[in-house]
DNA sequence: CGAGCACTTGAAAGATTTCAAGTCCAGTGG
DNA sequence: CCACTGGACTTGAAATCTTTCAAGTGCTCG
């Protein structure tokens, strides 16, 4: 893997508490072998057919999980907020692109040292297990929403889903990191489609926009509006 | 979990060999607490809510992962053809249901032998977290999927899936097991569009229909027609 | 032979996209 | 300090793809 603009910085002695990880997290044992990197907004963190030889989780900062078509056509399949780990489930190779949405901080682990801990440590190698078990949940919920909801239905699901992810300064106000086009590519829409739905819902009077800052008036309507699937 | 109109058929002490799977899986430890049962076609397997007991392989038939909307709107995220796994990813309860698309025959492994073998082996721990990664990445390629391309795309990319993944009597021959109707829910179209398209390409002479069996006259064709991702 | 169901096909309706202008900032240079 | 430029975001109108609504067709089963 070649080192892109990435500002490398060495790991450290003693592990910074990391944002929603129980200390008791078995993934805790990695934090040895992990170095702390930094990665500018926009900059790509691996390629989608670079080796896998990294694993990383967010420390701060936001990243989208990138699959490119050949004429152009992007699908964001995730983003990942802090606490969120990715590159853990690859293979032989990573089968998508990671990039920073913001500037983002990251702890990475050696690919190998992980598989080579998972073996001795049945703790770890569960936690990797439900940690993957979980990604392929989310991605079938996504299936749901790309294959059946329609736009505006897509849009409530996103918002009251970055209302639960987002690290949030104040209840209900979203400073989303992500840009409109961003959005658009993850949800299956265009740009314009994205900012239509905003704009009617700012009229509507349940949210209110102020560029990238959305604050959420009426949860309650984003929630009929986005038609969750059954439980 | 409750019973419902599967029969049963107690474990028997040989394994029979399965379609696709090399002697010297690790999947082949389970053998011992597997059991056979039978599936009759449109039965559901399990459903979206129920604890999740027991982990399946398909020794023959179709299975379909379904998840149903309340008003009713349904999304099949995979069919699952023989060799394939599934249940083995669930957490407390499965998070969708699974259906017997054909009359279908199983092995069933209870959910708790399986983590303890798990947590022993750990070739089968590997082995499992492998699995559900791939799953991870299949899912992913139907968030493109769904997300960014055309009609017309989807059902080329659908048939060249089946090409490859259908047990084939003959070359370019797919007998497929699944309605329309299932195609459209998989494919996030209506059941109209999809036979409107495969009518579309009957006549460009890419493929001939006769009911639920498609002869591929044309594979290039198809697959410039599915625009597949980039490598 | 008739009923029911899956599948097809046509025509109109509708949702989203495409094309085309703007608007609004943030950063830059005069 | 302020105009200017570029990029992200908005908004409108027309075009397009897919869906919806409506009729068939054809096969299987009783």
């Amino acid at each position: 893997m070649q080192v892109t603009a990435q500002t490398m910085v060495r790991s450290v002695g003693i592990v910074p508490p990391l944002r929603s990880i129980p200390s008791r997290d078995p993934l805790n044992l990695l934090e040895q072998f992990g170095a702390t990197i930094s990665v500018r907004r926009d900059r790509e963190i691996y390629g989608q057919a670079d080796d896998a030889a990294w694993c990383y989780r967010v420390v701060s900062g936001c990243v989208r999980v990138v699959n490119l078509m050949e004429d152009g056509r992007r699908q964001i399949s995730e983003f990942l907020m802090p606490g969120d780990t990715f590159g853990f489930d690859a293979l032989e190779t990573y089968d998508f692109a990671a990039e920073a949405v913001s500037d983002v901080v990251l702890r990475r682990y050696p690919r190998r040292m992980v598989d080579m801990l998972a073996e001795r440590n049945i703790g770890l190698a569960r936690r990797l297990r439900d940690a993957t078990s979980t990604s392929l949940r989310l991605a079938h919920t996504r299936l749901v929403l790309l294959g059946r909801k329609t736009a505006s239905e897509r849009i409530a699901t996103f918002l009251l889903e970055m209302a639960d992810r987002l690290p949030r300064t104040r209840t209900n106000v979203l400073d989303l990191p992500m840009s409109r086009t961003d959005m658009a590519d993850h949800l299956g829409l265009t740009i314009e489609t994205v900012c239509r739905v905003l704009a009617h819902l700012r009229r509507d009077g349940t949210i209110a926009i102020d560029r990238a800052c959305i604050t959420v008036r009426n949860a309650v309507a984003l929630q009929q509006m986005a038609s969750e699937p059954r439980h």
